[in-house]
RNA sequence: UGGGACGUCGGCAAGCGGCUAAGCCUCCGGAUUUUGGUUCCGGUAUUCGCAGGUUCGAAUCCUGCCGUCCCAACCA
């Protein structure tokens, strides 16, 4: 936090960095806008997660840049799947990310009485018309596409309705007693009159409201009839003012039908420009996708730790700096791409290893018996709290004869390399002594290793060796009488297949969810000094990876979320060994 | 014989007719190191989907092919 620059990741360099800030500048230079105004367009149908994070950022530091502001405005007009819960949740993660649009915060939801307006105004000009045809009969008329048998689609041109010429007036009353209730939900729509042979399909005749009897999360029963997306996009940038209206690849189709409601209502010009969603290995970018894994019990909840949900990531112990680096670096353009999981988790080691205070856990404890230290003898010994910042100061940690060591830092038999403790090895405890292994215990029923012994050289006091023997190896411990026990929760991609949207024909994408993702680590022990440890710190366990406190820690009882595993170059060599 | 868009290193991505095609992640070496962490050095596209053309000169302009993605919701 302390580093200034940290609160400019995620924002490109300047005006000009990319193609939307190019059009924008253009757009400024020609006078086609003297001020720029962008919108987050959030449907509250599910929580944000990082692939909205990226769209929100384009859109809150474009406005920025330019001196312009953005709004939040949430577009909710489908009362079937829309909910208070979910707005919540938007405006509580976007404030977390820095994405605050103070009170700019507004609904489609409040435009309903402006929109209808806009239709009748569309209405009386003879554009638009209300339709008796089924959904199913709309689709028939439409000419949409089929499969051919060398799988290509072919579009046939569209018929027009029979209704499609019904006068201004009779389209008018209909409207009218549409709003009313007068027609059971499904009996009609309206339309705009575009052309029904048109090439783009979204150009024939898209229906521009719909009969829904559904409460309305906000609006209750005030209507039963909702506005479609393609009407009331373009409309409510209009009644915002939003000079760039900035979306993903699969609105470019809709662009003439935006530019053509704006025309046709008459009203603030706003312009529409694309850019490509992220996608991202091992997890899944959409909310239907992510609702199915939430409601089929297959994570905790939108907030589970392996969810690429803002509040999972919060919870695994991303910071907003580390998510915002990430979508600095990964650039806006407009090809489909593909982004590696490891670029995310490089930004959150990188932010943390500034500023993440270490401390010393032993997950896997193994017991190690120093032989010759003095019985019940305890010293104190000084630890630096973060070797990158230095004015995180250090702290004292206990040392003992009896001490827990992790369970991979000890080998019968070393590997090829392995340069920590086996018989006859010498390791240094870090800030203790260097210790020399004498023996161990093993269960002759299991061959499990119950205990370590070894021997220490006082000289050695702190880590430093005065004969400057070299001594390769540095392993993390913690006095077992001191220890605090806790739990620790390590994480795998939440799904083993590097696309998981790329489902097999008959298959699911959930065949990939990797169900051993969550691993509970019950046995483990810290140093003291995390007993009072708060929900939300976040640590360095030593020589093992980032830790966060989590939400279901309560007094006495620790729980931590690995948030990310420190490089390990180890596991790489051991791998090529394999 | 529909429409729209996109194709530069394993992954992102600069490049906008003229220096040996930026940078980042990954990967591979090596140095430093009381975290096999960090940091630091070095390496990895004679080539820009392919084929032609224009030009003194092209990844950048033109033509044709090839490939990938999106569009069949009274969802957004």
């Amino acid at each position: 936090m302390s580093d200034p620059t940290a609160d400019k990741a995620g924002e490109p360099a300047a005006p000009g960095a990319d193609f939307i800030r190019e059009a924008v500048a253009s757009d400024l230079a020609s006078g086609r806008y003297d001020y720029v105004r962008t919108r987050l367009p959030p449907e509250p149908n599910g929580w944000m997660h990082i692939g909205h994070a990226k769209a929100f950022s384009i859109d809150y530091y474009v406005a920025k840049d330019f001196g312009g502001t953005c709004n939040l405005r949430f577009d909710d007009t489908n009362p079937e799947k829309e909910d208070m819960s979910y707005v919540e949740a938007i405006m509580r993660d976007s404030r977390w990310l820095g994405l605050d649009c103070g009170d700019r915060t507004f609904f489609a939801s409040d435009y309903y009485e402006k929109l209808y307006e806009l239709a009748v105004k569309l209405i009386k000009k003879g554009v638009a018309y209300v339709d008796d045809l089924s959904a199913e009969e709309m689709s028939e008329y439409r000419g949409t596409a089929v499969p051919d048998k060398n799988n290509i689609t072919i579009t046939p041109p569209g018929r027009n309705s029979p209704w499609r010429d019904r006068s201004a007036e009779e389209n008018l009353d209909l409207f009218e007693r549409m709003r009313k209730g007068e027609f059971p939900d499904g009996a009609k729509t309206l339309r705009a009159k575009i052309d029904m042979a048109h090439p783009n399909l979204v150009m024939r005749d898209p229906p521009m409201y719909r009969i829904r009897r559904e409460p309305h999360y906000r609006t209750g029963e005030a209507w039963c009839i909702y506005p479609m997306y393609d009407f009331q996009h373009p409309l409510s940038d209009a009644i915002e003012g939003v000079t760039h209206s900035l979306c993903s690849m699969e609105y470019e189709i809709h662009r003439p039908l935006y530019e053509w409601f704006i025309r046709e209502a008459e009203v603030f010009p706003s312009r529409q420009i694309e850019f490509s969603r992220l996608n991202i290995t091992h997890t899944v970018l959409s909310k239907r996708w992510l609702l199915q894994i939430v409601n089929e019990g297959l994570v905790s909840g939108w907030d589970d730790p392996r969810m690429p949900t803002i509040a999972g990531l919060r919870r695994r112990g991303y910071t907003p700096e580390a998510i915002r680096d990430f979508i600095g670096r990964i650039g806006i353009a407009k090809t489909t791409s593909m982004v590696d999981i490891q670029l995310l988790e490089h930004c959150l080691r990188e932010d943390l290893n500034k500023r993440a205070r270490r401390v010393m856990a032993v997950l896997r404890p193994l017991k190690l018996i120093i032989e010759n230290w003095p019985a019940g003898k305890v010293e104190m010994l000084e630890a630096v709290n973060n070797p990158e910042d230095p004015a995180a100061g250090t702290r004292r940690i206990p040392f003992s004869g009896e001490l827990y060591i992790e369970r991979d830092d000890f080998q019968e038999v070393p590997p090829p390399k392995y340069f920590r403790l086996f018989p006859g090895n010498s390791v240094r405890l870090r800030y203790g002594y260097i210790v020399t292994c004498t023996g161990f215990d093993k269960d002759p029923a299991t061959g499990e290793i119950g205990s370590v012994r070894c021997s220490y050289d006082p000289a050695t006091r702190g880590g430093d060796a005065p004969d400057n023997r070299k001594v390769k190896g540095t392993i993390h411990w913690v006095s077992t009488a001191q220890a605090v026990s806790l739990e620790a929760r390590l994480y795998e991609h939440l799904f083993s297949s590097e696309r998981p949207m790329e489902v097999a024909p008959g298959g699911s994408f959930l065949d990939s969810l990797d169900r051993g993702s969550l691993e509970r680590v019950e046995g483990a022990f810290g140093e003291p000094s995390l007993a009072d440890s708060r929900e939300g710190d976040r640590f360095q366990f030593e020589r093992l990876g980032y830790f966060c406190v989590d939400p279901d820690a309560k007094p006495g009882r620790l729980v931590f979320n690995r948030s990310v595993s420190l490089r390990d170059s180890w596991a790489k060599i051991e791998k090529k060994q394999a």
